[in-house]
RNA sequence: GGAGAGGUGACCGAGUGGUUGAAGGUGCUGCUCUCGAAAAGCAGUGUGCGGGCAACCGUACCGAGGGUUCGAAUCCCUCCCUCUCCGCCA
């Protein structure tokens, strides 16, 4: 959640940027709770301090009638006025949620996604003699991925995955592995990049697939409508994307300042429900309720995350050039980062197949908004504690990464040349 | 699934109704000592919220939520979580 003191000192700032991101967010009401709430605040410590100082009275002795009548009174007189802050606060609380994080000066404002910007288009799109095919298409002849009979097993929008897409799979996990976790590779992209950071490599982490109600509520990141599964008989969500269960892992903690930065590769089978999008994406992997994910996560002092989130901007380009894969990054429209976003990347990877740039990765930034209700800190050198920044992004979308890799690098009989980087990682079949 | 134990500060760990925000230890910070470091000694060191320009004051927090009481970390109720043993199991 935001700050309340930073609402106090720009109510119309937040209101007209939640307005912007797409958010009805009734400040004036807000603010209203806020000093009614505050108001009761004071009259309930002011009872509780004559109630302690009462007891401080009789402590260690038998409390006269006179004073057990006046702490009767004083009790009586505080259930009351406890019960009309508790009733304020859970209003105030709920609308205090309710509002968005506040976008970054450079996201571009749109209502839509249709007004998210192109910041840049990289790389060269094959050029073929022949009529480039889907990578369904490409797939059918080798069986690599028979969805009919996971029709019939699980359901619509799921998939076995076979052969030489499942090893293909498994050698670009290896491969992100060793490159995120090269110290070498980190340093470049910082130095390439203009960003003071530490060089830190990631550490590649395989977190819970499953998670509890109150983290996740805590995350920001609980979409139960359209997005999560929820395993009713044992009150649990199962991840939609490893950074569920990382973002959550310093839960209610304070962590020493030389822990940080925080970067870890999650390893996560991702599940979405996938509601509202019926019709769409039919046909192959590229919407799947069921999906494998590398995804990317850092935990950062306030002064260091914005660059953190460059960076990780930084890698995923790194990432997809090494695959020599050409795409565009698109600079997400206030409409579209999301409700705990301050920034927001994607990157789209150009289809041939399908001719057209699709969706494979995507930067989140938080600033301190989502560790504020996770109550995730940093005890500074100085002693002063601060709320951490959090960063998320797509290392590879699985499925997706396989798609570009499939259409970009197909040959004319139907084949695949696979991106040399992942030679040294591809297991013969 | 059966039986039991337990959730206290950055960490470990005392504490069964009133000088307990919380002993003791660890860690951390400062000082002394030292050429420097280590060791040792001394001192300091929780977080949130509210008020105040500030020094500071108040208040809450011992898993969560209720209750009993003049007064609750301590007693009662409900829930959550963790651990141990047995059973089952990749």
């Amino acid at each position: 959640m935001l700050d309340i003191q930073f609402i106090r000192d720009n109510p119309e700032q937040v209101a007209e940027k939640s307005r912007q991101k797409g958010y009805d967010v009734d400040v004036r009401q807000l603010l209203g709770f806020d000093v009614e709430r505050r108001e009761l605040l004071i009259q309930v410590e002011e009872a509780r301090r004559q109630r302690n100082e009462l007891t401080e009275q009789t402590k260690g002795q038998k409390p006269s009638d006179e004073q057990i009548t006046a702490g009767r009174e004083l009790r009586d007189k505080l259930a009351d006025l406890e019960h009309k802050l508790a009733a304020i606060d859970k209003e105030f609380t709920a609308l205090l949620k309710a509002v968005p994080n506040m976008p970054t000066d450079d996201v571009p404002v749109g209502a839509t996604e249709a007004e998210n910007v192109v910041a840049k288009t990289v790389g060269d799109k094959p050029q073929f003699d022949f009529q480039p095919k889907q990578h369904y298409e490409l797939a059918a002849p080798h069986d690599w991925i028979d969805k009919e009979r996971a029709a019939k097993v699980s359901g619509s929008r799921f998939a076995y995955l076979k052969g030489d897409l499942v090893r293909l799979q498994f050698a670009i996990i290896q491969w992100v592995m060793q490159t995120l976790g090269d110290e070498k590779v980190i340093q470049k992209l910082i130095e390439d990049n203009n960003l003071q950071l530490s060089p830190k490599p990631f550490t590649p982490i395989l977190p819970p697939a499953m998670l509890r109600t109150e983290p996740y509520e805590a995350s920001a990141r609980l979409n139960a409508e359209e997005v999560t599964y929820k395993i009713e008989q044992d009150d649990l969500w199962l991840n939609a994307s490893a950074e569920h269960t990382l973002c959550t892992m310093y839960w209610n903690e304070t962590l020493p300042e030389a822990m940080f930065p925080i970067r870890y590769l999650g390893y996560s089978t991702s599940f979405r429900r996938e509601a509202g999008t019926y019709g769409k994406d039919t046909e192959g992997i590229l919407r799947m309720h069921q999906f494998d994910k590398l995804e990317m996560e850092v935990f950062s002092t306030g002064e260091t995350g914005l660059q953190e989130h460059l960076l990780l901007v930084a890698i995923q380009e790194y990432l997809v050039q090494q695959l020599g894969l050409p795409y565009q990054v698109l600079q997400k429209c206030t409409a579209d980062i999301g409700k705990p976003n301050a920034r927001g990347i994607d990157i789209e990877c150009w289809l041939p197949g399908q001719g057209q740039y699709r969706e494979t990765h995507t930067a989140d930034y938080m600033t301190d908004y989502q560790a504020r209700d996770l109550k995730i800190r940093v005890k500074r050198g100085d002693g002063q504690t601060e709320l951490v920044h959090t960063n998320d992004a797509t290392a590879f979308a699985l499925g997706r990464v396989m798609i570009a890799i499939l259409e970009n690098c197909q040959t004319a009989d139907g084949g695949v040349i696979y991106p040399e980087v992942l030679a040294p990682y591809l297991v013969k079949g």
